[in-house]
DNA sequence: ATTGGTCAAGGATTG
DNA sequence: CAATCCTTGACCAAT
């Protein structure tokens, strides 16, 4: 078991996720920022590797505007050893690395320029992996979409739009249950048709399930990963108390997790901690983990 | 230096 | 149909 949180460290005083304006896109600034970005992820993992947070999420925005026509510059060329000397200190220190993608990406969108779009996006960080050399267990995680009042066709398109992806995308996607839209079990169709790895999310199974109790829930998703996706990947939040359903709570309950790895039991998963305070958190489980001996 | 409005991208819901 | 919500950090311009 790893467990990571994503994308921004708070501790260090550096951000991999610095953007800028659309309107103020020039291919200066723009080789200044991904370098600048990439300066700072080799930081946090620096940092991931010193405190055994060996899960990690990279940020989408380390490359702005990747998938935007504006952009023309040959980004995987100019930071290729940038990228390799990353990748390297990924394999040598055995960590875990996934992406995640914002909703914009939307596989069945029933507008073919979104799904062109969508699938420029995956193509973008699915480079940014490769380039790295990572293995096919470094994963991109989706969601199933939308319904647009018919999940029966929108779920046939989302199958149509995967098979006709290039390989090394497909290598890499994972679904993930969302909280409103996708429940297991819909991705549990989508892996049976496709073969795609489901990406377990504890929190959204909560909000929106079909029954299945944690435990089933939980084997049923990791037997949906092959041997070449590696450990199955999970999602852990809690409901921010008193706040809206879905609303991932601030800190991590300490109580609730040690439920959870109950729940677990002896399934091995590499965990990503999705609540507010990142890396602290992270801290948290890592210790709690190791106090219940699921972590040396 | 601080702050509030705004930012490439979608979809669902409400009115 | 059009406006608003979801959700998020950081940019950016105004103060």
């Amino acid at each position: 078991m790893k467990i990571g949180y994503p994308c921004i460290n708070q501790t260090l005083d550096c951000t991999s996720s610095s953007t800028f304006r659309l309107a103020s896109f020039t291919e200066e600034r723009f080789l200044q920022t991904v370098a600048s970005n990439f300066a700072c992820l080799q930081r946090i993992l620096q940092y991931n590797v010193e405190n055994d947070l060996l899960f990690f999420r990279m940020s989408s925005d380390m490359v702005p505007f990747a998938s935007h026509r504006i952009c023309t510059v040959d980004w995987q060329m100019h930071f290729k050893g940038t990228l390799e000397k990353i990748g390297r200190y990924i394999k040598n220190h055995n960590l875990r690395i996934s992406m995640h993608p914002d909703q914009f990406v939307v596989l069945n969108s029933p507008k073919p320029e979104i799904v062109e779009n969508s699938v420029a996006e995956l193509a973008y960080q699915c480079a940014v992996m490769d380039v790295m050399q990572l293995d096919s267990t470094a994963k991109l995680q989706i969601h199933g979409g939308g319904v647009y009042g018919d999940k029966p066709s929108a779920m046939q398109r989302f199958i149509q739009t995967y098979q006709l992806l290039p390989e090394n995308i497909k290598h890499r996607l994972v679904v993930e249950n969302d909280d409103r839209l996708y429940s297991l079990r819909d991705c549990l169709y989508l892996h049976e048709q496709t073969g795609i790895p489901i990406l377990f999310d504890n929190f959204h199974h909560e909000c929106l399930n079909n029954g299945e109790p944690m435990t089933d829930a939980l084997q049923m998703a990791a037997a949906t990963w092959k041997e070449q996706d590696g450990v199955p990947m999970m999602d852990y939040s809690s409901q921010a108390y008193g706040q809206r359903k879905g609303k991932h709570t601030d800190d991590i309950v300490e109580e609730l997790f040690r439920n959870f790895l109950l729940d677990l039991g002896e399934l091995d998963m590499d965990m990503m901690l999705e609540i507010k305070n990142k890396e602290i958190s992270a801290l948290k489980a890592v210790q709690i983990a190791r106090d219940m001996r699921l972590l040396v």
